[in-house]
Parts: structure tokens; C-alpha cells; sequence
DNA sequence: GGAGATTAGGTTATAATATTGCAATTCTAC
DNA sequence: GTAGAATTGCAATATTATAACCTAATCTCC
């Protein structure tokens, strides 16, 4: 299971290592991260809450960055694909992601109340692949799961 | 598993007993299957690939219905609830449900060629659900998994 | 069967999300 | 240093979804 959000934490670190994985990732694929790049992954990673696209441009342009919608797009498109953030389908927003290396399956508890995000183990997800792939002679080459309800926190409060 | 899409099948008999499951669990449940509500859950079935709502505007014009987002949208909506129709979020589109009666887990294979999409059976994903609540505290409400690849008809043709 | 409540549908406008196409620039490798 | 590739800037537009407000149909209960 990946990193406990709802235990706390110096989430400097987070960010941090997020967005040193992305260097050594780059560098070991010949990738380049490049300030607009880097710079959305590090807002990506301001907080465990998915984060939609058009919620990124003011604050690129506030920092003299380009802030047109493409941008924002190519920059996320470019860590989809290294695996740095995965897309949440069903919200239109995009979180980072902590086990990065190629595009790999995306698994996350995501709070209706607060918003905040939760990577799961996938490997029921990957059972479930191997047995549509058996089952039906299917070939997955993706897979994603989000479930939605309530976190912890947000149970407390109600 | 549900019924299999990649077996040859007289499709017309999907349709109609689609609405004939839509038309006894509306009764059952005191809801009311409108002549737009029951048209759009037959266009949602006229084949086994998730349809766009903004696609089945013009259909439904053609045939004298009223023709705006709003109509469409609150037909899906009608027939999301009733759990007759699942939303497939990476693609924002609409496929029918072999098993309605509430919403319950959406769990798809998608061809990625000829967008056809296969249920599955999501006993696995109900499996991390339960994980996910015991080893988090999380409670999970909502589920769905999507796979992405390539089904045997598009796998034999490449 | 009629009054009031509820549900469904019509209409217009607009919000939110995402992409296309092309020109300009920067980087990389030779 | 130059060709080719990758990246960015920019303007326009496509696609998906909802808000707000009103009218009409249907239900419920007496």
C-alpha cells in the first residue's frame, strides 16, 4: 500500500521527493524536465487533493509562466506518461503519483467530502486484468479503479 | 462474468430485454420510464460502445424529441440512478447495464481499437473496497474500474 | 374530481474541460 | 554550426456538462 495520507505528515517531503523521483526518472529516460514541467508537478503535489487543469493556469501565470490551456496540458500529458500523475477519470484532476516509472495502473480512494486522494495497492485490479484476460482473450494494456465514499477524517465530522 | 459481447449474438434480443429490465424495475420502484428515458436507454444500447451524450442529441431530434444537453443529460442521470446505464469516465460516455436494479460497482473492459466495452464481474474490485475500509478506515460508497486494451476481434486483425 | 404538491420537460445561456494547428524557439547530435 | 527533433507560444475552437428559470404533466389526498 502506498504512503498514508491521512496520517500526518511533513508534506514538504512530499513534495520533495516527488519531484526529485521525476529527476532521476528523466534522467534515466532521457527525458527533460523542464521549468513549466517541473513547476505542475509541484503544484500537482501542493496537497493530496486531484487537481483539475484549468485550477493550475492562474497560478502558472502568477508566476510568469504561460498560462494558456495547452500548456498545462502538455505539461500533464508529459508526466502521465512518465507516470509522475495519474488522472482521476472521474473528477477531470490529476495527482501525483508516488511509485513513478512508466505508465503503470492507477488505483485511488478518493474523499466526496474533503476531495483528498488515497493510492491503493492495485493488485486485485491486476487480477482482475489476468482473469478478463483468460476469461475473454482480451489483452489490458491500462487499467484504472477509483472508488469514492467517505475518509476517515470526514466520517469523524459527520 | 456478464454476458460476453464477443460472442455472436442477436443484438436485438440485448435491446429488448434491456428494456424490459428497465421497465420492471421502474415499476418496482415507483419510477417512471418516459417515453426520452426509455428512447435514450435504447440508443445507449443500439451497440456494445459507450456512446457520447452530445451523440445522441441529434438521434433524438430525428425523431421529434426535444434536442438540448439538459434532456439528455437528465435521462442518463434517470437511468445512472436506476443503475440501467454506467458511465464510462476516461471516455464521458454512456454504455447499458446487463444487471440494473440500484447503482452498484461499474467494472468494463474498453477495446481501445473498436471501442466496444465488455462488463466484468467486480467481486476483485469489491475485494479492494473492503481492504481499503480496513486497512484506512475509508468508507467506500462508489466503485469503477476500467481497463483499457485490445479485445480478440481487434487483436486478430493487427 | 379538484387543489396543491411533486416530478418531468423546455429553453436559453454559459461553465468547465480539452484539443487543433501553426509559427517560433530551444535543444541535441552529428 | 547546422539539420532535425522536441518544446513552447498563441489563437481559435471543439467537446462535455450544468445553471437558472419557467411551463407542463402527473400524482396524492381529500
Amino acid at each position: 500500500m502506498a504512503q498514508n495520507v491521512y496520517k500526518a505528515h511533513d508534506h514538504h517531503v512530499c513534495i520533495d521527493s516527488a519531484v526529485a523521483r521525476a529527476r532521476a526518472l528523466c534522467e534515466q529516460q532521457g527525458a527533460r524536465l523542464t521549468p513549466v514541467r517541473q513547476r505542475v508537478l509541484e503544484l500537482v503535489w501542493a496537497n493530496h487533493k486531484p487537481v483539475g487543469a484549468y485550477d493550475l493556469l492562474p497560478k502558472l501565470a502568477e508566476e510568469g509562466f504561460n498560462s494558456a490551456p495547452p500548456t498545462v496540458y502538455r505539461a500533464l500529458d508529459f508526466l502521465l506518461d512518465l507516470g509522475l500523475v495519474h488522472r482521476i477519470s472521474s473528477l477531470n484532476a490529476f495527482i501525483g503519483c508516488t511509485h513513478p516509472g512508466e505508465a503503470h495502473p492507477s488505483c485511488f480512494f478518493v474523499c466526496r467530502e474533503c476531495g483528498e486522494a488515497q493510492e491503493l495497492d492495485a493488485e486485485q485490479v491486476n487480477k482482475i486484468a489476468r482473469q478478463a484476460e483468460a476469461m475473454l482473450g482480451v489483452r489490458v494494456e491500462q487499467q484504472m479503479t477509483e472508488l469514492m465514499g467517505l475518509c476517515p477524517r470526514c466520517q469523524d465530522a459527520a
